[in-house]
DNA sequence: TGCGCAGGTGTTTTT
DNA sequence: CACCTGCGCA
């Protein structure tokens, strides 16, 4: 093993060495605080404390895979599988694994993502009656959230006067009795969303005081990384874990909280300094990613800020390139402008595909990048947006092995229950529904005994079907292993028939993508266990780990020469040479949401110093005077944050040649029209504007077996056109990409020759 | 009960 | 533009 000490500057080899007691480093972006935490783990371990007895809790489940394998090669031995690392929900889902009987869950308890949450409620405010275009799924869903984000129980949050008043103000009084009834039927189903892994810790840690101790006398030692990020569930999970050694480390950057809007709260960094008298602050301040350009600019923007904790980040890397700020015409013209830049930059300096990443403020803005990239020819990635585990066909597969492991899970149940068809219909799931929750009896238990309330017939025979080999399968889950299970379950109840009888482009994906997911699954059960032991692992256990898996923790081709495209968001804590913050508009970055609220846009603006300080060499801002957006074009104002940079840090002249550049128009009605010489209108001078080099042909020269070029889909061949002249639809086989149907009236098709 | 179509509607950010 | 929902028809 190498001195791992001697490469850490003053202020680092504190903050690993200052093992006992309470420690809060604040670490500026790109000051080395991962190395700082993997180094400190390793220090401990070394020191002779036992890696089992050391919790590290960090905000990806990729973070924490990437702090073991290094604290891993510091120490040349694998003792740091033994750590308990990884996110709160991961971690303290495994913890309840164990407890979760106590509180009268099984232990085999269903996580509910998301939509699972969503549709639960939905199907409860569809039950009271209640409007649902008041009651919106996602409103309700985030009020329940951040209630639980803060301790609120059902009961708690109907008596608060407060919230009251805030419901009755938005027209939306009942959603403490949705809220009620929504966690009810959690519990009933054996299911925790999300909140609940944190909510239900907290109460499993105060209400059984001798579980509490087992884990407080466990975790001698405790880090938490992104303190910044987390809420008070966690910050109170924390602090009754911590409370029996006080050995607990906070890591955070204050100015790079992003999260409020998930409940996260910056007061946990105050608060912190408050609850521990002999707390010990170490700050590291240098920078040892970016450029002095970049870096200044940063702290420059920051610096608008009111609410911060002071700190002075410096580097003594050399200035290096300005940043470079685009302007563009339209949304188009931007993704085709940083395709281009990312190409000759690649000439130009040699840097390769992975060296480039574009951020942008929402994943809806990804489709120019992609399309401009694709044309070019360059490999990319797209980070977040829908994760795999959350696809419908997964999701559906998923149900039937969550049914499998929790037969209590009703949302599940009646997800799969008529998938594939087989005449079990609303009408008939209402009833059961219902008459479960009148005699206070499970959906599947229900389901055993439909006919004693009036269903019959073929329907009757078929639930008894369905029934029966649930049970069978439940009966052998525990003899066979998880991958036997789930194939068989393809199998048995026509899933896989189903989907290899659907012969278009998109029914073999879903096949494939059915296909991964036997194979993650068969990869799970073949991985040996923490002792290293190829044991029959439960398939319950792989459930809740891929409910809890992001998009971004899916690092199967991590090392494939991409460029990467992800929100700012999803970009914390990477770190790239050449980075382009695209979309740098007013109502987009800030965000319209955040705009009318000091504290809201005082989170924008962190965000944007997040995107910024990721790049060690270069940076490119950029903005379109014009975007489509619901189909039409809109135009924004650029962001104001732009003002914001110092303009002696600022190459503006890419944005001032904008203003001159030459634009491709072609005019809706007639082909051939002239091509138009402009400055850039503040305002759309057309309401068609193709990107500048392709031209579309008219809808109506469009002919069965012409072939066609698309912006997005690229070279295919006509099948068919059909539809009325004002309406036609062509049907486009576009190769590897696909059949296609596609309006002739909105899709932009040129003519090959 | 199941499928196809027309019309309406929607964009923060994520464990 | 893309998705989802609700409605109408077989």
């Amino acid at each position: 093993m190498h001195d791992y000490l001697a490469t850490l500057n003053e202020q680092q080899k504190e903050a690993v060495l200052y093992t006992e007691g309470p420690l809060m480093i604040v670490a500026g972006a790109g000051s080395g605080k991962t190395k700082v935490l993997t180094t400190r783990i390793a220090h401990l371990i070394q020191g002779g404390i036992d890696s089992f007895r050391i919790l590290a809790l960090t905000f990806t489940n990729k973070a924490a895979r990437e702090m073991k394998e290094r604290i891993e090669s510091i120490l040349g031995n694998s003792e740091a599988r033994n750590l308990y690392i990884g996110t709160f929900h991961s971690v303290f889902a495994r913890v309840l694994r164990v407890e979760a009987e106590r509180m009268g869950y099984p232990s085999n308890f269903t996580i509910y993502d998301t939509e699972d949450a969503k549709s639960l409620i939905k199907s409860i405010v569809k039950e009271r009656n209640l409007d649902d275009k008041v009651y919106k799924a996602s409103y309700v869903y985030n009020r329940i959230s951040s209630a639980k984000n803060n301790l609120y129980t059902y009961k708690e949050y109907k008596e608060d006067h407060n919230i009251q008043q805030e419901d009755a103000r938005s027209n939306r009084p009942q959603i403490g009795e949705i809220f009620e009834t929504y966690s009810k039927r959690c519990f009933k189903n054996g299911a925790m969303d999300f909140d609940d892994l944190l909510v239900n810790t907290y109460i499993l840690l105060t209400n059984f005081p001798e579980v509490l101790s087992k884990y407080q006398h466990k975790f001698q030692y405790v880090m938490i990384d992104e303190y910044q990020d987390t809420n008070l569930a966690q910050y109170h999970i924390v602090k009754l874990l911590s409370a029996m050694h006080e050995n607990i480390c906070v890591v955070g950057d204050d100015a790079q909280s992003i999260y409020s809007f998930r409940g996260a709260s910056m007061e946990n960094i105050f608060q912190f300094q408050k609850d521990y008298e002999d707390v010990k602050i170490i700050k590291l301040e240098q920078n040892y990613r970016s450029t002095g350009t970049i870096l200044n600019a940063a702290n420059e923007v920051i610096s608008k800020n009111e609410n911060q904790i002071k700190k002075e980040l410096w580097t003594d890397k050399e200035s290096g390139e300005k940043i470079k700020l685009v302007c563009s015409f339209t949304d188009n013209d931007e993704g085709k402008f940083v395709a281009d830049a990312i190409m000759e930059q690649k000439l130009r300096n040699h840097f390769s595909n992975k060296d480039f990443v574009i951020l942008y403020r929402t994943n809806a803005q990804s489709r120019a990048f992609e399309e401009s990239l694709r044309r070019l020819g360059i490999l990319y990635r797209i980070y977040g947006g829908m994760s795999f585990y959350h696809r419908k066909e997964i999701k559906d597969y998923v149900a039937y092995l969550r049914i499998i492991v929790n037969s209590q899970d009703e949302e599940s149940m009646k997800r799969i229950i008529n998938y594939p068809a087989r005449g079990i219909g609303q009408t008939s799931l209402n009833k059961i529904s219902l008459a479960a929750q009148e005699q206070n009896k499970s959906f599947f238990e229900m389901l055993s005994e439909a006919a004693s309330i009036g269903i019959k017939g073929s329907t009757l025979s078929t639930i008894h079907d369905f029934v029966t080999a649930v049970k069978h399968f439940q009966s052998i889950a525990e003899k066979k292993n998880a991958y036997e299970i789930a194939m068989e379950i393809g199998k048995q109840f026509g899933v896989l028939k189903d989907l290899n009888s659907d012969k278009t482009i998109e029914g073999l994906a879903k096949y494939e993508n059915i296909q991964e997911l036997l194979n993650s699954i068969k990869e799970y059960t073949e991985t040996p266990d923490e002792e290293g032991e190829l044991t029959d692992k439960p398939l319950g256990t792989y459930l809740q780990q891929i409910t809890l898996l992001t998009d971004a923790d899916q690092n199967a081709d991590e090392e494939q020469d991409c460029v990467k495209l992800m929100t700012v968001h999803a970009s914390k804590g990477l770190e790239f040479p050449n980075v382009f913050v695209v979309g740098m508009e007013e109502n987009i970055f800030p965000s319209s949401m955040s705009m009318y609220d000091r504290a809201d846009l005082e989170e924008e603006r962190r965000l944007f110093y997040v995107a910024i300080t990721r790049a060690r060499e270069n940076v490119w801002i950029s903005y379109a005077n014009n975007r489509y957006r619901f189909g039409s074009l809109i135009s924004n104002d650029p962001s104001r944050f732009i003002e914001e940079l110092p303009t002696h840090l600022v190459d503006a002249s890419l944005a001032k040649k904008a203003a001159f550049k030459t634009t491709t128009f072609t005019s809706n009605k007639t082909k051939n029209d002239t091509v138009q010489q402009k400055k850039i209108p503040s305002k759309p001078a057309s309401n068609y504007v193709p990107s500048s080099d392709f031209i579309a042909d008219e809808p109506g020269k469009m002919q069965a077996g012409m072939q066609v070029e698309h912006q997005r889909f690229g070279i295919g061949t006509i099948v068919t056109l059909e539809g009325a002249i004002a309406n036609k639809v062509a049907t486009i086989d576009f190769g590897t990409m696909g059949q296609k149907k596609i309006m002739l009236n909105y899709a932009k098709l040129r003519i090959m020759n």
